[in-house]
Order: structure tokens, then sequence, then C-alpha cells
DNA sequence: CCGAATCCACCCGGATACTG
DNA sequence: CAGTATCCGGGTGGATTCGG
């Protein structure tokens, strides 16, 4: 019976599947958010207190101005980062994590922790697998 | 004393900065991994045990089967997902977790749990600032 | 059933130069 | 100091087709 029933398997389950709806989508938003080049640097970058532009950037070491701003943007839009503009000359723009952006520091460097604790592991296993198939014989 | 050190703050503290050596590098390329589109999904899928190609590309909504394969590969690669082929016809492949594998089940759920429950106010954020700045003003 | 190959659109991100 | 504007290459990923 139940000819094709999903079984007891959800489209992704535990965390992601609240209720089997629009959650995926969230999962992938806040992916791309964090999952791009800079901004969980910045996050981290910002745990312990505010800072102004030109210091995030010192910070961080290979960003250009143009991605600094860009991501600083975007955490800014979802509420993560909180802009200041300080009306002196020469201008000051000091940015801080919010509220919201505090609790995403908790999984992020679960995250990074699980990286760099792995690492090693993975790069190993990379070497092995391109070993057992290096063979893209272009080669008559 | 110490004239420009750098303070309390290194680049990137806690979980980045073990030694402050490659670190960096260590979570970027996970990041590249898990951070792409369907890597983090897949291993979602895969927390229950294994599924064969069809049925992992049927619990994955959105994927192509190119996609799929070349997910599977990169993680099958840096040693987070095994690959089983059945000499059999028709072919029957199955794929799951490694040890490895499992051990980033658990942040990689935190993070995931974290955008289903911040999502809202993310969502909320976005439309407060989109309703503020939306002056693309591309006046002539 | 599983996967490789090809073609192609898009967008991310780097370099550079210019404003206030 | 803190951005914005423009150009442009490369990677990512979708659609489709072919092979074992």
């Amino acid at each position: 019976m139940d000819p094709q029933s999903q079984p007891a398997r959800s489209e992704y389950e535990g965390a992601c599947a609240s209720r089997g709806d629009g959650d995926g989508r969230a999962v992938r938003e806040v992916l791309d958010r964090i999952g791009d080049k800079w901004s969980l640097l910045v996050i981290v970058t910002l745990v312990d207190g505010l800072l102004r532009f030109t210091e995030l950037q010192r910070h961080i070491p290979g960003i250009s101005q143009r991605m600094l701003t860009l991501t600083l943007r975007q955490l800014e839009r979802d509420g993560l980062v909180a802009r200041t503009v300080h009306a002196e000359v020469p201008p000051r723009v000091e940015y801080e994590l919010t509220e919201v952006g505090r609790t995403l520091i908790e999984p992020s460097m679960a995250l990074a922790g699980w990286a760099i604790e792995n690492y090693p592991r993975i790069s190993e296993a990379r070497e092995r697998f391109d070993a057992n198939a290096p063979a893209r014989p272009p080669s008559p």
C-alpha cells in the first residue's frame, strides 16, 4: 500500500524539516549569506566590539573596499550588523554586531572549529582520491 | 611599549586563530564545500542512512543530475561521503556518510537550526531595509 | 539506472579609478 | 575616511544530450 508515500524520511528532517514547508529556503538563504566569501569573516572579526570601516579592512587581509562594502550592506540588510554614521569630518562609520548577529556566532564558530579540526583529514582524503583518479587522459 | 602590536583582537580569533597560521584557509575551503548550493542539503539528507542516486535526487527537490553527481564527487573526494557500486544490472549505487561526514552533522544542524529559527527576523529586517532605501535613482 | 559531456547564462568577486 | 562606478574574467550551476 501507500505506493509512493515518502517513507519516514521527509525532505530533510531534523532541524531542517520543521514542517517540510519553506525551511529549505531558509537554510539556503542563510547559507547564501554566510557561505559567501567574506560574510563569516566579517562577523567573526566583529565578535568583540565595534570597528570602523578601515579597521575592519585591515583585520581582514585579502578583502577589497568593494567587497567589504557589499558584504556589510548585506549583513546590515539582514539585521546582523548595525551601521552607525557619525556626523563628523572626516567621516566616521562604525560597525557592530546586532543582537541577532551575535547569536550567529556560536553556530558559526562550531562550524569553523570543525573545519580546522578536520581539515587535515579532508586534505589527506583529497590527496588519496586524486591519486587514484588523476587519470584525466587527454593524452593519446 | 608594543607600538603597533595588534591589540587583543587577532586576525580572527577564537576558533579561527589556533595559531594564526593557515586556519583561515581551512575555514575557507570547508565553507567553499558546504557553502555551495547543494552539499549541506545532501549531507543532511543522508543523515539516517544510505540512499541510492535516484532516491537522493527525489529527496532534494530542485537538484539536477549534474549537480547531484558533482556534489557527491566532491563530498566523496573530501572523505565525507562513501560511494558503493553494486555490480549488478541495472546498476545500483549507494551513498552514505562516512565517519568524518557524520561529525559534520552536528555543527551543520546547529547552523540550519539557527537559519530556520531566525529566518523570520531576517526576512523582516530585509523588508524594513528595502523599504527605507529602495531609492535606486536611475533618474536620467 | 547512473553518470559523463557539452553548451551557455549568470553573477560573484577582483582591479581600478573617481567622489564627498 | 568611506564609499560608488565601471570593466571584465572565471567559476557555478541549469538544460540537454549521449554512453555504459
